[in-house]
DNA sequence: CTGAAAGCGCTTACAG
DNA sequence: CTGAAAGCGCTTACAG
């Protein structure tokens, strides 16, 4: 406990430890360390050598306390599971990093009252904002948080009304709907069949309607089955395609699984992708670039859409404590398609 | 912003403001929230009474640096993008949720740089304790942690001497290559082969041994081939198995991607699993059970092994506060069998 | 059972 | 540039 110069720090060492060593006040170390006001090279100097020394660190909990924040967020999320959320999460929690933001992560799997304990508790001051992804929580109970004075960005939030006066940053997934259906126009395809969840993924079918009418096309409706964005609907939806009278020769799938399912059927009878239907899907999942053949598909911006909600959620925070005023924002981010080769141009 | 009964929090309500309105100390609000020391029914309803009227809720910030403690535990890892590793931090937010604790989860990508900055971050009193698993940090920082007196314990970590010291949560995975060869001699083969990465699976190797010895057998140098955990790497040690004058009859491999490798090698040689060559692998990934033919393998217990973790975690957190010695600790959690159709009795 | 007071370890105006 | 003092919002012995 005094045995010399190194300090056993069980009890840790405080800042007045080292102002006493520094003979210095605690307002002085302080401003050392924070670099907030201006100190003389001598003293500190003196009080670098006591800091080190002592191998003294700030307790960031008063400095919490005394500052009012805690340089952490909170992101709600409903798993970490699905592949998707883990992948927004880790780089959520590279780009706080990158501000020095601490992430305190909660996982709520879909439980409205699990999510209200996680938000009562972490709003009691622990985190200075919130990033609530789709599905984590009831939107009333993050309509009180914004109304108790928290930061709060949705990220990935489907068509509440409600949460309209909250900021959101969200995937353009129409424009995934129309990148999609376009690239099979431009091979030359006039065919075009769609399996789509609805309603989740109804803005999908919208673009792939868009862009179908531009092109002076529209599909008739047994061009459209719905699935359930599982393998297994996909196979299915594929092999209805493959019975119609004139079947499609491109299939647009909502989301990766459907597609690979329907690339299954087609394969099942003894057809061959891209040659006889061509197939494209949405998400880029990992076992997409390994199927046979590998797929083409509409990535999802998952990484910027993590970032895009990390630094607005950070500028809110930033607002909130210069008393700025806060009208809410929509920022969408753009999916991109990615050809491999189940699309090939028609010959 | 100030209609009626409901107080704007945006200035947060303090323990102050709630004494005050019930006309008693803090000492009594806080005794009455706490519970730590008996409070009259009488003003007990008061408090309770000010509390609810002004929304109050205590701000754990100050309480986290009244007590010492911050109920907030650190999980580091090198990412959450591997599942294996999301399985567990998502059943360790669980465990830790159970005892009203919370998870600041760091992710260090390997980087050792990126891994001291956290530790030293959340050592700055943020957190009560740490959870580390393998490979997410350099060992001589955790060390420098568990000597600065913090709550450490190590979650899976490949047999550094130095971490002996510290309590640690790890899987048997020698066991698991036991109980799959023993599966396969209780089916009735004698030529056992194995494809196993070493040096990482290298206990896996030792089981496996075991198992064959304990029958009375010894697996000779062309069964044993050396993979890199790989889908493909499985793949060629399949083919290299099938080209052997006389090849096994069961494999038994590292993991299950290896596995899945091998089952795809025999069917392109036109044989079929199980009924020419069995094979088992170790994991239990989702791609198991929906393999052809689903996988037997080796299920890791991932959730125990978070949940132990925690536990364990917890306990030691619990003990430096109660000052208690103490002694280093190894738990190994126990893999299990999983039986599918990729084994079968030898007929 | 309740109150007065000190303390947790910082920061932040305000004097000097 | 530096110090003395108050404050952040709780908890915790200690009296009464």
């Amino acid at each position: 406990m005094n045995a010399g110069v190194s300090v056993p720090n069980i009890l840790m060492t405080t800042i007045s430890d080292v102002a006493r060593r520094a003979k210095v006040t605690t307002a002085t170390v302080s401003n050392v360390i924070t670099q907030r006001v201006p100190v003389s090279a001598k003293t500190r100097a003196r009080v670098l050598e006591a800091i080190e020394e002592l191998g003294y660190r700030p307790n960031l909990v008063a400095r919490g306390l005394a500052q009012g924040k805690t340089s952490t967020l909170a992101l709600v999320v409903p798993t970490i599971s699905n592949p998707f959320f883990a992948e927004v999460v880790e780089e959520v929690e590279r780009a706080a990093d990158r501000h020095d933001y601490q992430l305190l992560l909660s996982m709520t799997h879909q439980s409205p009252e699990e999510g209200r304990r996680h938000l009562e508790r972490m709003a009691s001051r622990w985190v200075d904002g919130f990033i609530v992804m789709d599905m984590a929580a009831d939107i009333t109970d993050v309509l009180a948080l914004a109304d108790a004075g928290k930061a709060v960005v949705l990220c990935v939030w489907n068509q509440d009304p409600r949460a309209q006066r909250l900021p959101l940053v969200d995937i353009d997934f129409r424009l995934a709907g129309e990148l999609a259906t376009r690239h099979l126009l431009e091979c030359g395809h006039r065919r075009i069949a769609m399996i789509v969840e609805e309603p989740v993924q109804w803005t999908r079918r919208q673009g792939f309607e868009t862009a179908l009418a531009q092109a002076g096309l529209a599909a008739p409706q047994e061009y459209i089955r719905q699935g359930d964005s599982s393998f297994e609907s996909g196979y299915q939806a594929g092999l209805a395609f493959l019975a119609l009278p004139q079947p499609p020769t491109a299939i647009f799938a909502g989301n990766d699984w459907m597609a690979l399912g329907a690339i299954e059927a087609i394969t099942h009878k003894g057809l061959a992708v891209p040659h006889d239907i061509a197939v494209v899907g949405v998400d880029d999942i990992s076992q997409a670039a390994h199927a046979h053949p590998p797929l083409t598909t509409i990535s999802i911006p998952k990484l910027e859409l993590a970032r895009t909600a990390t630094e607005l959620l950070l500028r809110r925070i930033q607002g909130k404590r210069m008393g700025a005023s806060e009208e809410p924002i929509k920022i969408l981010t753009n999916p991109h398609l990615i050809v491999r080769q189940s699309t090939a141009r028609i010959s």
